[in-house]
DNA sequence: TTGTACGCGTTATCAA
DNA sequence: TTGATAACGCGTACAA
C-alpha cells in the first residue's frame, strides 16, 4: 500500500460519495443511483441516502463526474477582442441573457475573450479540445484556429450570435438589421431626407454590410443611389465608438454640402457625434436628424432624446443559448439553421422633417 | 472483458496522452512528465514528444488532470443579482479586467449571479463544494449560504471586490468611496454650495453608507450637518438607475428650498435626473451642480458634461484577481487583507458657482 | 432493488 | 532519465 497525497480530496470538499453510503448503509453504486434516477431505488433507501447527503453537505466532484461521462456542463461564450468595439451596451445584456439561460437549464457559462493574437485563439482551443466545454457560443466572426486545431473541427456544437455565420455551417440567431435599416431609412426618405451619412463600425464586418445596405437598399426604392450617402467610420484603430463618433463629427464638417440624415451603427457613435455637432453650431434635428443602433437606455436621456434601432438581446441570448443546449442534447444537429429576431426602431425626437412644408425650419450654422 | 462506453474518449477530442506516447515511442508517464516539467526529461525525447504532440493535435483531458491533482483552474465571479443594478456601466468594464488577468495567468473564468432565490445560491455552492472552482471573486455582499453549506467553509480562497468585507475576514479590494465624495463635496463648498440632494442606490449598501458618509463628514468640517443634505432614491424596487434618477427629479421638483448641489450614486441615475430637471427649467450648472460615480465615458458626451468620480475599474479587477491568485497558490493565506484603490472625480461642466459673486448668475425656474 | 467491479485520462510514486 | 502502476471520485454494466 502506497500513501500518494497528502489530502485524500479536494481541499475542503472532504465529504465523498463513499462517506454518503457508509452513513446510509449501501454502496456507493446506490448513492449514485439515488442521486442520479431516484426512481430507479427503493423510497426507504432514497431518504436515507438523501438525509446522509443533507447531514453531510455532500457535493459531488464535478471532475470526476465529467471524466465518467465523458462530458462537461460547461458552456462556453466567446467574446469580441475589446468588450466594447463600438458596441460597448451591448454586450453586458446579452451576456446576462445568456447566463440567466445557461443557468436554468443546468449548465454553467464560461468566458472567453477572442483578441486577435494567437494566445488567445490557443487558449479557447485549449478549452474545447480538453474537453472543458460542451458548446460554444460565438460572437466573433472568426473561428479561432491554430496550427492543426480548429474551433470548428472539435466536435463540439457552436452556435453564432449577432452574426450570421449560417453559410460556414454554423448556425446562427441573428437580428434583421438590413431589414430595419431599410424601414427606418424609408422614414427619413418619407420626411424628405435625400443626402445620408453613415458612420461606420469596423468595416467589411458583418454589421456593417448588412447595415449599410439596408441603406442603399431604401435609397434605391426611391430612386436615389449609393452616392447619396457618404461614409465615415470604419477605422479599426478607435476602439471606443465614442471616439468614432468625435471623428465622424469633424468628418462631417468638412463636407460641402450637408447630409440631412445620419445613420451611425452604435450609440455610442451616435452620442458623441451628435453632442460634437451640436457644439459646432448644427441642431438636431432641425438641421441633421439621427438615428443609430442597440437601443441603449441612455439614448432616452440624451438632448434632444436619440432614435435607435433597439437590438432585442434578450430574446437574442436566449434563443441562441437554447438553441445551443438543443444541439448539445440532440445529436440530431440539423446543420445551417438561422434564427432572425427583429429589431425594431424606437423613433424618437432626434428625427426631424426636411420636407419644404415641413414645421420646423432649417437653418444653415453660422460658422 | 466488459463494453462499457460506446465512445472510447469525449466527443471530438479522440487523441490521448496515450496516442502520443505511442508516436513518440516512450511511456505516457514520460509525456506527463514532458509535458508538465520539460526540465525533467532528456531534451531529444522532450523534442519527440513535443513533435507527436504538434502532429496528433493533443490537448490533455481537463477533468482528468483536475480530478488527479484535486484541484481545478477555474475561478468564479459573483456577479450581483442584476447586472445592472444603478451600476450598468461598471460591471462589464470590471469583467473584462478580471478575465484579461485570469486568462493571463492561466486560468478560466466562470460567471455566476447571484440573484436573491435560493436556486441561484445553491448553483454557486455546487461549484465551490464540487470542485469545479479554485477560488472566487465575489461582488455581493453576501456570501451565499444554503442549509449546511456556506461560501465561506468551502474552503477555497474568496475576494471581495468592490465592497469591504475586510471586517468578515474576506480579504477585499475597494475604492476610497468615502474619501473621493468627502473631497468632491469639499469642492462643492467651496464653491458655494450649502444645501445638497444625495441619490442613492440600495440604501444600507456598503456604497451608499460611504458615499454618504463621506458627505456628511464634508458638510460638519464646514460647519454644516447631516440636516443639510436631502436624500432621495434608495428603493430596491428601481432596478435601472435611471428610474431612479427620474424619481429623484420628482423628488427634487417637489420640494421647497432646493438645493443647489446633487451628489448621485451613478452616473445612470445623474444622467436621468438631470435630463429630467432640465425639461421641468432648471439650469445646469446655474441653479443645480451635479455630480455621480463611475466614470462612465458617456458623461463626457452630455450637456452640460457631467462630472463623475472615476472608479479605476481596471486597477481594481487587476488587483483583485493577483490577489485571490495569490491566495490560490500560497496557501500562505494571510488573512483580512484590504487594498484600497483611489478613484477620482473628473470635474466637467456640470459643477457650478454659487458664491455670491460668482461670474455665472443663479436664477429661480418660473414654475 | 442493490452490490461488485471496472475504467474514464491523467499525474505521481517508486523502482529500474 | 524512463517505465510500470496505482490512485483521483464517480457512473454503469452486470450479477446477485
Amino acid at each position: 500500500m502506497k500513501k500518494y497525497d497528502e489530502k485524500p480530496s479536494l481541499e475542503g470538499v472532504g465529504t465523498l460519495m463513499a462517506d454518503v453510503a457508509r452513513l446510509a448503509g449501501v454502496a456507493t453504486s446506490t448513492v449514485s443511483r439515488a442521486l442520479a434516477n431516484p426512481g430507479r431505488v427503493n423510497e426507504k433507501t432514497r431518504a436515507r441516502i438523501a438525509a446522509a447527503v443533507e447531514q453531510l453537505g455532500y457535493t459531488p466532484n464535478a471532475a470526476a463526474r465529467n471524466l465518467r461521462v465523458g462530458k462537461s456542463n460547461v458552456i462556453m461564450i466567446v467574446l469580441p477582442g475589446s468588450l466594447h468595439y463600438g458596441a460597448s451596451q451591448i454586450i453586458p445584456q446579452v451576456l446576462e441573457a445568456v447566463n440567466r439561460t445557461v443557468i436554468r437549464s443546468g449548465y454553467n457559462l464560461m468566458i472567453a475573450n477572442l483578441d486577435r493574437d494567437e494566445s488567445s485563439e490557443r487558449h479557447i482551443l485549449d478549452l474545447a479540445f480538453g474537453g472543458t466545454i460542451r458548446g460554444a457560443l460565438i460572437l466573433s466572426s472568426q473561428l479561432p484556429v491554430v496550427a492543426n486545431r480548429s474551433l470548428g473541427e472539435a466536435g463540439l456544437p457552436i452556435v453564432s450570435l449577432l452574426l450570421d455565420m449560417s453559410d460556414s455551417s454554423v448556425p446562427s440567431v441573428v437580428t434583421n438589421d438590413r431589414q430595419a435599416v431599410r424601414d427606418a431609412t424609408r422614414q427619413l426618405i418619407a420626411l424628405g431626407h435625400t443626402r445620408f451619412f453613415y458612420i461606420a463600425g469596423p468595416s467589411g464586418n458583418y454589421h456593417d454590410v448588412e447595415r449599410f445596405g439596408g441603406l442603399v437598399e431604401a435609397l434605391q426604392e426611391a430612386g436615389l443611389s449609393e452616392s447619396d450617402v457618404i461614409r465615415s467610420g470604419g477605422d479599426l484603430s478607435y476602439q471606443f465608438g465614442f471616439q468614432t463618433g468625435l471623428q465622424a463629427a469633424d468628418d462631417f464638417a468638412a463636407l460641402e454640402r450637408k447630409p440631412t440624415a445620419v445613420v451611425a451603427t452604435s450609440d455610442d457613435m451616435a452620442i458623441s457625434f451628435m453632442s460634437q455637432i451640436q457644439k459646432m453650431g448644427w441642431r438636431v434635428p432641425q438641421d441633421v436628424s439621427i438615428i443609430s443602433f442597440d437601443g441603449s437606455p441612455v439614448c432616452a436621456f440624451c438632448a434632444p432624446p436619440l432614435s435607435t434601432i433597439e437590438q432585442p438581446m434578450e430574446q437574442l441570448g436566449k434563443a441562441a443559448t437554447e438553441l445551443l443546449i438543443a444541439l448539445m442534447e440532440n445529436s440530431g444537429h440539423d446543420g445551417n439553421s438561422r434564427i432572425v429576431i427583429p429589431s425594431r426602431l424606437i423613433r424618437r425626437e432626434s428625427i426631424g422633417d426636411q420636407r419644404p412644408n415641413a414645421p420646423m425650419p432649417r437653418r444653415t450654422p453660422s460658422s
